[in-house]
DNA sequence: CATGAATGAGCATTCATTCAT
DNA sequence: CATGAATGAATGCTCATTCAT
């Protein structure tokens, strides 16, 4: 009786663990999204719950182990995804196409559950999101091979890896603030851009 | 001789004056550079100068005003060698190559006097560079003047010049981030990227 | 047991929360009168208590906030006196008598508690007393009661609330500054000026 | 010449000197008038004269000298009126009626030339006006006459005095709040209550 | 583990006052 | 005397973090 007991309870237990972790996740995550990393508080994480404030401390040190969190978060999700787009790739332009495609709609995504419409955003701050951290290194791998492989010139990854993250940021943001974003457009411009500069990127219509 | 000494005095008092709002200005990029806009306070700002925590309110309203004036300052520096490098340059891939490597080139000096290494930043924040911003506006012209013109084909401004920043922004921080920053080199992989995509981008010695 | 131990638990955390609380009021109450309410800073208020300054913002929002809730205090405290009062007076008259009696008598209590002795006052200022404000209301609704009964002549109701109010809280200081502070001296000298102007007002012994 | 440039100067400077203390006397009142003794700041008096901040401290120490100039300033213009007003009084009653009535006359015109309606005060604060502080030892000093004369009955004249006070002060404040302040009935009010209570105040039309 | 009150450092901002000019 | 920049104490308030329950 005594064990059935204790299993019910570490059952519960065990239950609302790993809820209250979820929700300070999905918390953070609209807290980040509506204010941006810096601005955001632990205070307003914890006051997206129905937590008490102490309680953050038993699942994250801080608002920066949230965020990692989020982001290894993001990685497990994404990692399915670009691993797709990279083995059903018929090329690598075709894999930056959909690699692209894939973080310029989970913004879109994401976006569009919250709502909020990003604008007043503090001036002159960008914040990573959690996905863009997450998905730089598969990128990134991605890129370090098609080098070795000799599909792409063997030209600096760094700087490569670099743009395409500035890349993907400020054009995403562009693309968010559109009425109707297209991510298929976005995605095309961008992977256009890298891959074959402004000759072959595709014209506006 | 109460001319001259008017003069002097009012001489004085005005150079005290510009010192001091030099002083609060190089203390805020200093601070902006270190921190980023978000993490960094007024108070952040004093304390790099040797002014009281007052002063500063007899000179900028907020830690904003701050950030805009430096932009101004940016701008004011900016304008000409961006005039210069639109006026010499043979051709669009010539002014992009020569507006890169101004921003470069700006970021490493800027980074030279500070000293700083710039890595202990707050995670995952970007902010704007008031010179950044400064020079945004200009490029963002010259390109919808060669797209105009039809230097540049008629594609997605507004996404080019986010992905041009994106780029400055990122590409910026790895060459930083090196032993020996080679301005040239990043502002050629950078212009290279956006006239001829990997195509032509100059290849990694 | 443990049941017993929660009741404990609980009632001694209630017991701090509200002792806190109390510890709060009471130092405003003596801030307030010691340099009356524009002066005194929410700083104040908590050096007068053993609690950190970030406490005071646990219980109360403001400085306003606390001047409410001791007048909501000096009301609850207020309204059987009064309404004890007025079941048991004899007259209109004897109500005045026993309604100021019961304000003098309040601020005598309140000072002889705190002993401060009330003259480093702000110059030129005055603070109603929460008790005043709280004693405010129902002294004017008494009044209309009484004009509308006939009691009291169809007089200006809003001058006379006035008069009353003030009155109450300069002739209180004159009593308080006094040696040995008589209430019932000045209640019937304050209720006799109202009812009977000089000519019924009892004459110093 | 040197003489009469001298002189001239001599002139100038004493005018300006007169000019200057007038200036911030001014701005003094109004602010006084709008905020309140304790939340006017020196700040806002020089603020509103075009001197420099520094310059107040040639004329006052502080803003209760100011106010201090202030109140003589008013006892300097009460004195005769009111000296007239108990020369030709027929009566005490007339004598009172003469000094609340010029009172209140005053208040109203203080505030006609301010236009500002007066209610956006701070709560539950209320500072003297000079001129009240002015008006006290006058008044004080005809009460104790009246009784050494025997005109009034032989009651505690420091009650009285207060009473007064007091009941200017709100009568004052209700009468400003009205759409049409009526000095007379006011004058009427609070001399009739003093001196027969409610039996003799003249009724509400 | 959950709770949420307590803590005190920190921040933006205002202010009275001084003093070199 | 007039000026107005400099000063730094003070204020209202928020926040991350701790810890007794």
């Amino acid at each position: 009786m005594q064990d059935v007991a204790n299993i019910e309870l570490s059952g519960k237990r065990e239950r609302t663990k790993v809820a209250n972790r979820q929700a300070i996740l999905m918390a953070a995550r609209r807290v980040f999204a509506e204010l941006g990393y810096e601005a955001a508080s632990v205070r307003d994480i914890i006051r997206g719950t129905e937590l008490a404030s102490g309680t953050f401390y038993n699942y994250f040190r801080s608002k920066e182990e949230v965020f990692e969190a989020l982001a290894d978060d993001g990685a497990r999700r994404f990692k399915p995804v670009l691993r797709q787009a990279r083995d059903h790739a018929a090329s690598f332009e075709d894999y930056l196409q959909r690699a692209f495609a894939a973080y310029f709609q989970f913004i879109v995504d994401e976006n569009r559950i919250e709502g909020k419409p990003v604008d007043e955003r503090r001036p002159h701050v960008r914040s990573d999101t959690p996905e863009m951290v997450a998905v730089f290194s598969e990128v990134r791998q991605s890129l370090d091979e098609a080098i070795a492989r000799g599909d792409l010139p063997h030209i600096d990854a760094d700087f490569l890896a670099a743009a395409c993250i500035g890349m993907a940021q400020e054009v995403g943001m562009v693309m968010l603030r559109r009425a109707r974003p297209d991510v298929e457009a976005a995605a095309a411009f961008a992977s256009g851009l890298v891959l074959g500069g402004l000759a072959r990127t595709p014209r506006k219509d």
